[in-house]
DNA sequence: AAAAAAAACTAATAAGCGTTAGTTTTGTAA
DNA sequence: TTACAAAACTAACGCTTATTAGTTTTTTTT
């Protein structure tokens, strides 16, 4: 019978959240069960609470981990001495390759952050509220320094950040555009439009 | 005892499917369940029987009225005899308006298809396709006639609809920022982008 | 090799699920 | 007012859920 194994720097219960970002990804988090979860480990049910303490904590533990990291590249790009527009495209990108990168886990934080319990529910709706308002303040500065057009910087934001949640859909076209078309041709219609001049 | 008031049009039926709509939004399809159903719509779980064949019946409903909304829309535009530009603009405020007078209908279409069963799972996913390949035509369209940028069409089209899709987090600021200003500024940024000339 | 710790197993629990059966109430038409 | 149909009710079923208890196997440490 096949046992968890972890790799070198990982952990049990690291291998149990990245088969449950998976599964919750594709059956969502309400219906994936435990027993899914445990077949997909290679384990029995119960086994699994050798490692984690619920199946609560395991999205607890995907979406901050996520959450963690967006504040963290954010707070690197709002001390960087460049311009708006630079400022902005960096952002994008960094979106665009953390859901390339972690697929599933952004996918899950992305959908099923309504399922956390009291008060990491709360915790984590602050954060993102926080994230989206430092984002409106680099996007206000460039509207005050010109260098960008005068919208409601709050419609321009959320526009952005849909669109590269939007990459969600893509994974299945990812054979057929190279990632770095697909950054640039975004990063170009978001901030330059496609309007031909 | 509260009973079901259906009015002038609309069937009791039509009550309990949008009353699921505004319950499968804010809980998800999956977690939320036919008792909750029953007391939003102020009766006893077994009673919606009467009305409704299943859970799953009413996620079909809500899902295939919305696919044909935009389905019926999309074909009335792709028959205008206007520029690539205004096309898409038009499909562009058609989405935000949606999203504005349907927002849980639409939601639920979003979040929650991938609960559908077959055949209706497949259906649904083929009518989506289907959707893209026509928004994906009328861009490689503008291109050709030089009215657009020559970036990646399917890049272009997933974009556009991830950032109206995006209005789902909008219903929060909806005091806030009028829906003129929000389809205006939206347009522009998807059209013409944000960088200042 | 023996002892201790970690992690697997089987069995079972209480709770909640969608749904059905059977009955009673309500509304409508003759 | 009586007859009929629609739609509500209560009770319950069979199933699945996350999780716990108790035991055995595996791994690690001494």
């Amino acid at each position: 019978m096949a046992k968890i194994k972890p790799g070198k720097n990982t952990s049990k219960k690291e291998v149990i959240i990245k088969s449950a970002s998976v599964l919750f990804r594709t059956r969502g988090f309400s219906a994936a069960t435990m027993r899914e979860l445990a077949e997909a480990v290679g384990v029995e049910a119960p086994s699994l609470y050798n490692h984690i303490g619920s199946k609560s904590e395991i999205l607890q533990a995907i979406c901050f981990k996520v959450a963690n990291a967006f504040n963290d590249q954010l707070a690197a790009i709002e001390t960087q001495q460049v311009n708006t527009i630079s400022k902005l495209e960096h952002i994008i990108r960094f979106h665009i390759q953390m859901m390339m990168n972690y697929y599933d886990e952004v996918f899950v934080a992305n959908h099923d952050w309504k399922h956390l319990e009291e008060p990491y529910l709360s915790n984590f709706l602050m954060q993102r509220r926080n994230y989206e308002k430092r984002l409106v303040a680099i996007m206000e500065e460039g509207i005050r320094k010109k260098e960008c057009k005068n919208l409601n910087p709050f419609v321009v934001v959320l526009t952005m950040l849909s669109a590269v949640r939007g990459l969600e859909f893509w994974q299945r076209h990812k054979k057929n555009i190279s990632v770095k078309v697909l950054e640039d041709d975004m990063v170009n219609q978001l901030l330059k439009g496609i309007t031909a001049k």
